[in-house]
RNA sequence: GGCGAGGUAGCGAAGCGGUCAAACGCAGCAGACUGUAAAUCUGUCGCCCACGCGGCUUCGAAGGUUCAAAUCCUUCCCUCGCCA
């Protein structure tokens, strides 16, 4: 059921498709991310009209609330959300990261305090892997622990240990659901692939070694995760350049988390196929608009009597129609307006950027797209 | 006309002799955000600046008491409520 193959390449960069049980995703991709069950703001009419070919849900946010067990008799996430094309879902993984403060690690799980009730819940890797497949995603992810990139080396190489072990846990009770659909649990997605995840930190012999085991057990592809967690760009950049290398060829490389449209380009340049990241929409629902040039944050005053699109050379719906005054106004009234609009413009940012890298990679023009990018886009102020 | 309450920074609202340029909220200004506890969070928010436990001008107005007043006294101006 799942499957990839190789278009075209340039360099280290890929043209590729994924197929899915839901259908085919042209990688390299980006998964704009629904953690439960929505991308915030935005409807799935505007998604599908954006091009998103796969949106991401997350396990922990799912199974506290509304709970896999309804989705299952729901007849599966797709069905429950009515999205018709593929879902991957986040194990819990970075939950284990951003929710340290609630929550314990033992060899057998990690153990959550709710942020919603303060009840007490066991996420174990066979526990991520029956709740996903009841979610019927496309995609499932190993549960993992992701470190911070500020941890210490021992820290880093015990998390990486410990998301080996627990990756194995992980496979072995996919297989067995796919055998038996064992102890109740309702299997609404039979094709679903599991994706073992990378550790290691910032760490390249950890990396390798991460690598190596996680191989060793198999999957149907492989993430980076642990990565924009804190740590400088370039040190991002060069464990991608380590790792992305050592991943095998024939499988689609998803890096977890990433990034800022200049990380996206880097990344896919260092033979990365997939990529999810809150930033634009959350950004877009904190006033900052993505663009060719770089960021806009449209919430300034200077924006106040900008008759001008957000960016001038931008197709979207909002671009196409709205003035920076008027969205500013939006955000400043607090109008929820103002979140659909300004999401719809970032991730067509970031569709578009992705479409427009693969059809530079098919001409074999992808490194002039590289360089002319990184002339025009400032990571900083913009007009 | 009488009685009562009150006038504090853009707005609302604390303060009621010194540690007050004045709590707090809102609005404003700016920043952060990377497998979403986020339509959140942080900073700033009288004026000036060499940004420092720095200088200057403020708490309806004017005068006064005091070493010291947003805080006490006098007069005036203005709001609001009740009664005529």
């Amino acid at each position: 059921m799942f499957g990839f193959k190789i278009l075209n390449t340039e360099g280290a960069a890929r043209r590729g498709e994924v197929t899915t049980p839901h259908g085919v995703i042209q990688t390299p991709a980006f998964m704009p991310v629904g953690t439960r069950g929505a991308v915030k703001a935005i409807t799935q009419r505007d998604l599908e009209d954006l091009g998103a070919e796969i949106i991401l849900g997350n396990t922990y946010h799912l199974y506290l609330k509304p709970g896999d067990d309804l989705i299952a008799r729901a007849g599966g996430l797709h069905a429950f959300i009515a999205w018709p094309r593929p879902i991957l879902t986040d194990s819990g993984g970075y939950q284990v990261f951003s929710l340290a403060a609630m929550r314990k690690i033992r060899e057998e799980g990690a153990e959550f305090r709710s942020h919603i009730d303060g009840s007490l819940h066991l996420l174990t890797p066979e526990r991520a892997a029956d709740i996903q497949a009841q979610l019927g995603s496309d995609i499932a992810m190993v549960l993992d622990e992701c470190a911070a990139s500020s941890a210490d080396r021992s820290v880093a190489r015990d998390a990486m240990q410990r998301s080996i072990r627990w990756a194995g846990r992980a496979r072995e009770r996919l297989l067995r659901l796919r055998a038996d659909g064992a102890d109740g649990v309702i299997v609404t997605n039979p094709g679903q692939a599991q994706f073992g995840i990378i550790q290691g930190g910032v760490h390249t012999d950890l990396r390798t070694e991460s690598i190596q085991a996680t191989v060793e057990i198999g999957f149907e592809a492989y993430a980076i995760g642990g990565l924009s967690v804190g740590e400088p760009v370039d040190v991002m950049y060069d464990v991608v350049s380590h790792a992305a290398p050592l991943l095998p060829v024939d499988r689609p490389r998803y890096l977890m988390g990433t990034g800022m449209p200049d990380d996206l380009i880097e990344c896919v340049a260092r033979g990365i196929d997939m990529f999810d990241c809150v930033l634009p929409t959350r950004n877009a629902r904190n006033g900052q608009l993505l663009t060719s040039r770089g960021p806009l944050v449209i919430k300034n005053a200077r924006y106040a009597e900008d008759p001008l699109p957000p960016d001038p050379d931008c197709e979207c719906y909002t671009c196409r129609h709205f003035s920076r005054a008027y969205l500013r106004h939006l955000f400043m009234a607090g109008e929820m307006t103002s979140a659909t609009l300004n999401s719809i413009h970032n991730l067509y940012f970031y569709l578009d950027t992705m479409r427009r890298i693969r059809e530079a990679i098919v001409f074999g023009t992808f490194e002039k797209l590289r360089m002319e990018f990184h002339q025009t886009f400032s990571r900083h102020p913009q007009n």
